[in-house]
DNA sequence: TCAAAAGTGTTATAAATACACCCATGC
DNA sequence: GCATGGGTGTATTTATAACACTTTTGA
């Protein structure tokens, strides 16, 4: 099992040539499930560490493109990806030292070489609504699974920064990017779209206010009642309707000092 | 004179094995000069083009502080980077063939080979708020200018997209970042800050409605009253109170749908 | 004394905030 | 019937926006 999984690491490492050197992709995947924000993340089969999804860049391919392929292969996860969170480059940035499948040279000198270089890495986010409930990985990973975003910060290399810096990213983006056609199911009721703003924003919102302010700003449809079992009253289920929402945030352009 | 000139770029780029290959910085200086939000151009000793300023990253150094070193060497602007506003991959991105010094390959045929190449930038952005009257080059450039951000939809290569891509941000980040500590001189006028809000957010505002609101938050202190000659009444002139104006900026997150 | 630009005040409307109160369900 | 969480209404404060009026200067 060890032997073929090396073996599936050097096959797929092994057209290293192919990518440009010394730049990676990272990235942090959103889901809310109805309780808390989470990001995916998977464990490479040579080691016991945990990172977020990443990878390297065809010569050929967009990077955006590459970011898409690399959450497929790492977690089989097929998403537009939403944007970008920041490009990271300290001069030491180099972490083969801390990856026991490179470390303990069961690879290739060339690819160790090659791995041991300097790397810059561009960091790129996207946001998942449909949850499957267990995350698959590629043939590199042996685990995956997802997190709460307040608990990533035992993460392996400087993921943990990373995760912290898409997390800022999204928050100021709440506001701004239609964040909400890709978080929320087709329905969904208040008190659940008040949870995920609460988890965004990271703190809590009066009920009533929340309530109100959403139904004036016209951007939700009724479509129902829950028919969850409930302890209390049922809560009736909204539909977002998607034209009034994209208006809705284009106009929010204030001073504020 | 272009004899010399080439030779001072061979020197230059000779050391390109120095550089992270295929990895380039950009970066989008913004200056506010009382009347209109400038960025500065250069011209490439070999060509006609206008570009924004921009160059390579060496192994041993930080992204970050590539970008303040590349921006000093070919401005002579010497300036603390401020952020980034995106990282640029498309796969088709190599522009070798649009310089005429490489186009009429009187370099080195391994530099010829290493430029041509397909290139990453990172775009980064700062601002300046004292103004030199000229723009002083580096060696491997003939001319800088200032020009109005406005005005730069002519630039060559891909850097028309990258002035207006940083100026989305930078209008994005005037309620949440320290801008004017920037932009502003140390005394300055109500009328001149309007001013520049109005070229970032690209929008008229209210002279009676600006001058209240931004009196209310209490960020300026009154220091006395322009000296110069006006055709009308002199206006008064503020400094920015530092730690009051980087207060005000954490608490505006609204909810905004 | 007039034009131009700075500085001030008034009012109406809309938004944010803090609550209190009622409703539907499971146990 | 009571605990739990969903749904609604109201009153206060604060922010936004439109616009009229006054002041100071140079020509």
């Amino acid at each position: 099992m060890t032997k073929f999984t090396q073996e599936a690491m050097v096959a797929m490492l092994s057209d290293f040539k192919r990518f440009i050197p010394q730049l990676s992709i990272n990235c942090v995947i959103f889901r809310f499930n109805g309780q808390e924000l989470q990001v995916p993340i998977v464990q490479p089969i040579q080691d016991e560490i945990w990172v977020i999804p990443g990878g390297f860049v065809y010569q050929d391919e967009d990077i955006d493109d590459a970011a898409k392929r690399i959450l497929y292969e790492q977690t089989q996860i097929d998403l537009p990806i939403l944007g970008q969170f920041g490009t990271y480059g300290p001069a030491d940035r180099n972490f083969a030292s801390e990856l026991s499948a490179f470390k303990n040279s069961i690879l290739p000198s060339d690819i160790i070489d090659w791995i041991s270089q300097r790397f810059v890495t561009i960091g790129y986010y996207s946001i998942l609504n449909r949850q499957p409930v267990d995350l698959k990985t590629g043939p590199l990973f042996k685990n995956g699974r997802w997190v709460n975003v307040k608990e990533t910060d035992t993460l392996a290399l400087d993921h943990s920064l990373l995760v912290s810096e898409a997390r800022k990213v999204l928050g100021s983006e709440l506001l701004s990017k239609p964040l909400l056609l890709s978080f929320m199911p087709p329905t969904f009721t208040i008190p659940e779209l008040q949870k995920l703003y609460e988890a965004i924003l990271d703190r809590p919102i009066d009920r009533g206010n929340f309530r109100q302010r959403i139904l004036k700003s016209d951007i939700l449809t009724k479509v129902g009642v829950s028919k969850e079992k409930t302890k209390s009253r049922p809560p009736i289920l909204y539909s977002l309707d998607e034209q009034r929402y994209l208006n809705s945030l284009t106009q929010n352009i204030k001073l504020g000092f």
